[in-house]
DNA sequence: TGACATGAAATTGTATACAATATACTGTGC
DNA sequence: GCACAGTATATTGTATACAATTTCATGTCA
């Protein structure tokens, strides 16, 4: 019944999208309609605007003559686009806190939380995909706890940009001491962001946010200084333009 | 040498928006391509690109069943907008203050704000179109001063949603001495965010910047109060299914 | 040898034709 | 008279064909 038939625009969509991500396209590169055309199986028509949408995501710029080259970023891009989301999802809670949020959905947060605090109890037996699972539904439920459509599509916008998602870093370290334990850091910021909402403290709210995407830019720049081949572990991040791996 | 040669895409594109903001489109009205491309004598081609972008925009949406509908918007949505460029203009202004701006820059930005003084000298006598034309300079400035791709590039995108440009309520309230006042009161914001940046105060540089956008709220909501029929005056507002004008 | 012009190939922008799906209408049966 | 089904129509999704650029290579002239 809710059988949504797959367009070829979302089809060509999804594999360039992941493609690019997954580094099989360098940065700068200039994709050809035609080359990728054949190489999905999909004519022109579809193909030009899926590619037209990766341009608005910037994962594809076009050129002046036209034309996409794959895009490229910067560190520093990456950590703005995590510092954009830091302060969206801020918004998002703070409006909630300030504007007040039902119970329904409180109580809809709390068993997220719970269940987060579940997965994280033993922290030797780790269920990742349940944690990158319950992480996204939880700022799913930030994004949607404004209740503002506006709000939400833009910051469902944001998390598309290359590693701004919430669960961008986090594929591929999975090991490692120090990032385990910093997913019990998030978890009490979670809680800290929830509890903040639920008692009308926008501020706190807002600022836990801001300080909880800066977790996830720390976590980034400690995996790379221990791990350079990370790079071909986490998806997106093949398009940063090497300078310098660690500063900024 | 630098002629552009204008695509159909851009054309159509262009022509559509303006006519949805100037309420030629009634919201929830279904838009068939076929009558479009006929009305604007354009092929379906680059009249769908030119919708996809509208969609992305968030002028159009996207029906179930395919087709696009006009949106709607509510004034709640308006604000929320508002809301999200005067976060985005403070974190441009925040990073610009932290990271610091260069003298040439800054020298750029004290000519724009001289001439919007010169302009508010008299405020009998207010050259309405420069001071519209230097007001999108200064933030525009603000935009850049952070010296981020990406942040420009979101603030540009957040400016293009309906009425969330920083000039978007200034059209067709020329007059009115609340409306001349506010616009000094905004300029004494303008000084105060350029001193807080070149100061390095990061946090009182984005305080005002979000004042700022509080600003264009309270004239939006003044005028309307005064004046009802600004509707049809002030490109956008027609999207705006009337709940309560004023309330929010 | 190098710079420039010329032409050929490739690539993008646009139009149209076709296929698949949703919508609306009309007629029939109850 | 109303509900439902079947068909007709309209509309969108996709493919292909064509036109207009741009890009690259080759050759000529200074």
């Amino acid at each position: 019944m809710a059988i949504k038939r797959i367009s070829q625009v979302d089809r060509a969509h999804m594999e360039i999208r992941s493609r690019i991500l997954h580094g099989h396209f360098a940065p700068s590169e200039r994709l050809s309609e035609t080359a990728l055309s054949e190489m999905l199986s999909v004519s022109r028509t579809p193909l030009r605007e899926a590619m037209g949408r990766l341009v608005e995501e910037g994962l594809l710029e076009r050129g002046p003559a036209g034309g996409c080259r794959v895009s490229s970023y910067s560190m520093q891009d990456i950590f703005d686009s995590n510092e954009i989301r830091g302060m969206m999802e801020g918004l998002a809670a703070r409006l909630a806190a300030e504007r007040g949020v039902d119970k329904k959905s409180l109580q809809t947060c709390r068993r997220i939380l719970s269940r987060l605090d579940d997965v994280l109890a033993d922290l030797s037996a780790i269920d990742f995909d349940a944690y990158v699972h319950l992480n996204a539904a939880f700022h799913g439920w930030i994004a949607a706890a404004a209740d503002s459509t506006i709000i939400s599509r833009e910051i469902e916008r944001v998390c598309r940009l290359p590693l701004a998602s919430p669960s961008g870093f986090l594929s591929g370290q999975e090991d490692g001491p120090e990032f385990r334990a910093s997913l019990q850091i998030a978890q009490s910021q979670h809680h800290a962001i929830f509890d903040a909402i639920e008692s009308g403290e926008g501020t706190r709210a807002e600022a836990m946010c801001r300080e909880h995407a800066r977790l996830a830019r720390q976590n980034l720049r400690q995996a790379l200084s221990l791990d350079q081949s990370l790079v071909n572990k986490i998806p997106g991040l093949s398009l940063v333009s090497s300078e310098q791996g660690l500063t900024a």
